[in-house]
DNA sequence: GCAAAAGTGTTATCCCTACACCCATGA
DNA sequence: TCATGGGTGTAGGGATAACACTTTTGC
């Protein structure tokens, strides 16, 4: 057994460097699509990576999300929420990091892309089928995918995905997207209009063809509420 | 605008100290508890905190507050869970420190206590009333504290505070005690039930008077399922 | 008038809730 | 026999799920 330590010896605290990585969604072509940034350095160059970057000293967690995912997309103002810490001592190979992962949801209708110097590329990919990633960050994705899945059934989080104004069959196919099956129309909008949230406007046609789909927006705050 | 810095140059990568932090839930008089230690040290000396510690090395954060747990507690084989990251710039006045908190429940008949170097005592707190608390444990309680009462309607992890074997009526104690309502005794009993989770063995008698209530044991391994 | 997409109601079933009395035991 | 806590069933209301046709528009 060994001898105890000296309580009153200052103690060399171990420290590590912390990450933020950032499971960015949004709706497009009626798919959950996820960015992805590929790695212009070592480890992982070459390999397709989720967007994120270490903390800086003065700022906190969710400062350094939002920092990250604005270098890459420039948009502001969307829902961000912390999905946990992974912390595996092997998951970078170059020294022991903790990455703080986030998920975050953009609306459709304003995801341009910026150049950035940590990553030669940056792309939309269809969560299905994602290419091999960097770090243990499919793991990542997974669990966010999962969250975000679950968090549909118990709160207002899918209106996140949407623009100003939008039609209920927008709305539906933002919940089949993430869900991945095919929901009754009649009892969806039934459901949808009886939380109370929407409102109508005027009349808009969509793309092509066929009858002009109402338009609604988000009655009051866009927060993402708990509902039942 | 400041001139861009040499992309080649090696940055100097900032480091902050990692601690993990436990929420230790039981129930105990029909109450749910919070296990507390009393900081020896500074900051925050004699204040009252949640067990934790920094990670190692060579050890994963859930090994980390396992660890952490077994020095204080002794107990092994509990359900463990993350909660996510704490890592506001001044939660620790020291220096830069992020928390990564976990809740973990042990089963009310196997909560000894054992002394340690870094705390001078160690309690159970009932957590409708803890006393002031260190850093921002008393926001991380509170986070643990709703997780727990959600997960509740939606998993059988009432299940991981109980004995061997239980009454139903102890079952029901542990749902009311978390949730902090009383609930009906014959629909209670009939939900439960229906999880087809719970196998009946002897009888037995519990404390004091009246009627001796049927005992059960979980059916299967003890487990965390996700129900409805 | 036809192709394309939007929009609309009813019925059966299941689940949840409310509610009050009898039973087994020890003193 | 009484005090104490354990144990049991039913009925009504609300939510959910299944299901097919009509309407509006552009070409």
């Amino acid at each position: 057994m060994a001898t105890r330590s000296n309580t009153t010896a200052p103690k060399k605290r171990y420290r590590v460097g912390v990450a933020t990585v950032v499971v960015v969604f949004t709706i497009q072509e009626e798919a959950l699509k996820v960015l992805l940034a590929r790695r212009a350095r070592e480890p992982f160059r070459g390999r397709w990576a989720l967007p994120g970057g270490f903390v800086r000293p003065d700022e906190d967690l969710d400062a350094s999300a939002r920092r990250k995912l604005g270098e890459k997309t420039g948009v502001t103002g969307y829902y961000l929420e912390q999905l946990g810490a992974f912390g595996q001592v092997d998951r970078d190979p170059r020294e022991r990091a903790v990455a703080v992962a986030y998920y975050a949801l953009i609306p459709s209708d304003r995801l341009v892309l910026r150049p950035s110097k940590s990553a030669d590329a940056a792309a939309w990919f269809p969560v299905d089928e994602p290419p091999e990633l960097a770090f243990d960050h499919e793991a990542i994705l997974e669990t966010a995918r999962e969250r975000l899945a679950a968090k549909l059934d118990y709160s207002t989080i899918a209106f996140q995905f949407l623009p100003e104004t939008f039609t209920l069959v927008e709305v539906q196919r933002i919940y089949e997207a993430v869900k991945g099956e095919q929901l009754d129309k009649r009892n969806f909008r039934r459901a949808i209009q009886a939380l109370g949230k929407l409102k109508a406007t005027g009349k808009k046609r969509r793309d092509g063809f066929g009858r002009p789909a109402m338009t609604y927006r988000i009655k009051g705050p866009k927060d993402v509420e708990i509902i039942k």
